[in-house]
Parts: C-alpha cells; structure tokens; sequence
DNA sequence: TCTATTGTTCGAATATAATAGAACTATAGA
DNA sequence: TCTATAGTTCTATTATATTCGAACAATAGA
C-alpha cells in the first residue's frame, strides 16, 4: 500500500506552518481535525469546494508539517500532527486552535 | 502630528496575522521589536532592504494588528501591540514569538 | 527658506498562490 | 475483469504578493 510522504517535523519551517494556516479554508480544515479527535478522510471535510481545491490545501498542510494523511484503501485518513509541532514549537498550534474556536 | 491609522484589535482576524507572521523579513521584524522591548524606528530595524520593501513589510504588520507605528518628528517609532493581540488571541504571538528566538 | 532626513506611495515587473475542470491512479467490491 | 469510489495531478486562468526604483510628503534644523 503506497504511502504519501511528509516531512519530518524538524525540516518544518515557522513560517511554512504560519502560512499553511493563514488561508481560512486551511485553517478550517484543522479545527475540523482538531474538534473530530479522530483521522477524517477528505470527503468528511466537506467545504463545498471542488476536490481538487480540497487536494491543494492538504498538499500545503501535509508541507507544512500540520497533517499527516495516511491511504487506507481508497481513501486517505488525515489527521493533525499535534504533538509533533507542539514539541517542535510549544505552544502555538493549541493557542491556533483555542484562538480559532473562540472566533 | 498627523499619524498613522491602525485598525482596532478587534478588526483583527486570526488569518490576517498568520499571514503577517509567514513571511520571514515580517517574522525578523517582529522578533526585533520583541527583543528590544522598546519603540524602534524603521531605520533601526535594518535588513539590508530597500525602504520601500520595508515600508511595505511595516504596513502588513500593521495592517494586522501586529505593529504601532507613532511619528514623531521625522521618525517612524514602532512598537508590538503585544498585549492587545494577546488579549483577543491568548498565547497566539508569544507563542510565536518563543518558537522563533530557539529557531 | 533651503536642505537633509525619514519613511510612504506610486508604478511596473516578476513571482507565487488560489481556483477548478479534466484526466489520471489506486483500490475495493461485484 | 469491470465499475464505482476517493483523491491526486495536470493545466490553464485569474488573483494576489513581493520587490524595488523613483517621486513624494512631513518635519527638523540651519
């Protein structure tokens, strides 16, 4: 079973996971991930936007270190890389997300 | 003296500034003022650009709510709105802020 | 009033990003 | 083997950003 490939969480830059998040459909599709506590496929997030629009955000978000997609068979199960990029830089992607909630 | 508008923290989206932060010159900017703890003028804050990009970088940060620029005199004196963002934002730019001085 | 200083605005060139239809790939299941 | 499903990739279009020289505006000081 192919697999995507992501980076590993070192080679994450701030900036990359700043932008990831800056667009509001990207930002949308992580707290979708965020509240879910669970892997979503893509057709879960549903935005109503064409699929390959959908494609290219998570292609920005799995680059910007923020969501891991794992293929399990024809589907393809995102979820957030939470602790990583809380390890790597503490604090921010929670403060992201509560910021987001609340707005 | 006529000054600069800013918008109110409260015409500040999460985006805005998650765009603000994705660029490393506005990042660097940032992290200047942050270190210094006081008011700098653009010309302080030299990276070896041409005024013009930087008045550019300035008027995003600002335009974010992330900078206050007060003239005085021929000076341009700037500094972060750091309690302000982290009162509508909690932990958003400190956050930011500390993952960026280890990087 | 003239000049230097500080930074903004304008304008144009170049680069990057967003959007979305169409073709394509991989897998599951009949 | 055929078909349906789930997403990706390709390609083109449009929109937005970045960069920076040149012109401009506001003020301070001589």
């Amino acid at each position: 079973m192919r697999q995507i490939k992501h980076p590993t969480i070192e080679q994450v830059e701030l900036t990359d996971i700043m932008y990831a998040l800056s667009d509001p459909t990207r930002l949308e599709i992580i707290m979708l991930l965020a509240q879910a506590g669970r892997k979503l496929t893509c057709g879960e997030i549903n935005l109503n936007r064409p699929k390959s629009s959908m494609s290219h955000h998570f292609k920005i978000l799995r680059s910007a270190g923020l969501v891991e997609t794992l293929i399990e068979g024809t589907e393809h199960m995102n979820s957030l890389r939470l602790e990583e990029v809380e390890s790597k830089y503490p604090g921010v992607l929670n403060a992201v997300i509560k910021a987001a909630t609340k707005s």
